[in-house]
DNA sequence: ATTGCATAGTTGGTATAACATACTATGTAA
DNA sequence: TTACATAGTATGTTATACCAACTATGCAAT
């Protein structure tokens, strides 16, 4: 047993810490991008995003900075920092293993003996 | 965004029905089977398993019957019923969404304009 | 001008999943 | 008779994801 079914329940921060990982976001647009990148499968609502986001950057995975855009209007720019990369890449990892358990349950193959 | 996140929570009760569709079996009995037919990847622990059994079958898509096996050992076994066979069709199709769309995400496609 | 809309973020309260741990109990083998 | 693997129950904790209500701002249409 590798790990958990706790890793169900972490998928999201992976969901947002790829997508900052192509380049800084704020909120708003990053629940969009989620909804638009996955093909409108996945969405995460501003109740469940932006505390996210908190959790996230009080473990310095990603960090945020006010800034003031053209428009005059202020948002909160999140991005990736290097302990957030390397956070990613071992949830991805994880997320490969996952999904080939799941593959092996779901498609009945059993374990070799 | 056809379904939330909330899926991701749900992935166990698929699993337990789907490897209950292949015939009844105990909750020590699943425990294993869940561990061997992952490779060893996913595992559910007693505190998780057999709340979820109970919740199924309280959700009539298992029921379950004591039986005294050969040995004289009391088990309970669980089978799937039909109501837990639509669910879990359902669910296997939502979980096949669900990866697809993290397919997307995860492989840098970006949705066609 | 002021109304309405999309944008932008915050906060609080809820449900429940998954977990750890401790507990009871039985058959089998050393 | 001790130890071990099996078999199930009960309790309490944590954290995730959710909804809903709230504050605010820029922009376009009337």
């Amino acid at each position: 047993m590798k790990f958990e079914s706790q890793l169900l329940k972490g998928i999201a921060p992976a969901v947002v810490l790829e997508i900052l990982s192509r380049g800084q976001m704020y909120g708003y647009e990053l629940s969009q991008a989620i909804e638009q990148r996955s093909g409108d499968v996945l969405s995460l609502g501003k109740g469940t995003l932006y505390p996210l986001l908190y959790n996230l950057e009080s473990k310095r995975l990603v960090k945020g900075k006010w800034e003031t855009a053209d428009s005059g209007r202020k948002r909160r720019y999140y991005s990736i920092t290097s302990k957030g990369k390397a956070q990613l890449a071992k949830q991805k990892a994880e997320l490969k293993e996952l999904t080939t358990g799941l593959d092996l349950i779901f498609s009945g193959a059993l374990k070799p003996a």
